[in-house]
DNA sequence: AATTAACAGGACATGCTTATCCACAATGAA
DNA sequence: TTCATTGTGGATAAGCATGTCCTGTTAATT
């Protein structure tokens, strides 16, 4: 399961890059129905990235600071998770060094899900989701 | 990702499909390298699922209830989380109400993967697994 | 100078998963 | 009867994700 960390960033840039221009913290947060302080460290982790960039004082806020079409969902999952945990066979290193004729049929299986799955994190961006409304819950 | 709590059950199955007769307990988490107090949890919830048989007393222990190849994965890993959490796109509910026509190219796209996986986990059954050696970690 | 807002960091609570240990009851076999 | 083993349930603890709150500091605009 993509983490809600993971899942509050992307609407974030979703929002940021519907809005094409500056957005306050505060606006954000509001958008997510999540406490400010909260949303400000799923920010700052996006800003230490380089997703996003950030302007203090009056008339300050976030912008995106690459186009969205070029930031891609594993980057920003990534920054909160580990996606390994996905794509490791949970049968792999157990049971395939036991005896790989018996066990590698499902292990082959699960490499092709993963795969697909990895690809698709890899491909989609945060363009394609630029206009995500409404709360997580 | 699955749960260890799954994994273990299935890795107990495993052996157990691979022994063909009564296990102990004891013997199942010296096995899965795991704490005999924690397995018993795990192995109680596969008796009362009627997935095992366990017998008390001497010459008693655990013994597989049905085929194994009648047994599928989804329906164990069922017993211990909610698959569902997997299957629910995390964009869905929130993003395709808003704007079908932007969001449902990535919501179509991950519906096909989770059904993939999904039809993964309903057909593996634990005869395909049934000589799982080695610790999980 | 005053205001606005990001930045930095820590304290705290809740709930879940993982994990171990213990005590006692029930039951089956020798 | 005795022993072995499951059945039941509770106590405890560490680690992680989620989530809120608070106290400052820094920087840009007006």
């Amino acid at each position: 399961m993509i983490s809600l960390s993971s899942r509050y960033a992307l609407r974030a840039l979703a929002y940021l890059a519907h809005q094409k221009g500056v957005a306050l913290s505060k606006e954000i947060a509001e958008e997510l129905s999540i406490s400010p302080t909260y949303l400000t460290k799923i920010l700052q982790t996006l800003r230490k990235a380089r997703i996003l960039k950030a302007t203090r004082g009056a008339k300050g806020g976030f912008v995106l600071d690459r186009d969205p079409s070029k930031v891609t969902f594993i980057e920003i999952i990534s920054l909160f998770e580990d996606p390994k945990d996905w794509f490791a066979c949970p049968f792999g290193q157990v049971v395939c060094k036991g005896d790989p004729k018996i066990i590698c049929k499902l292990h082959c299986k699960w490499e092709k899900l993963s795969q697909s799955f990895s690809k698709f994190l890899s491909q989609a961006t945060v363009s394609e989701i630029s206009r995500a409304p409404k709360p997580l819950h």
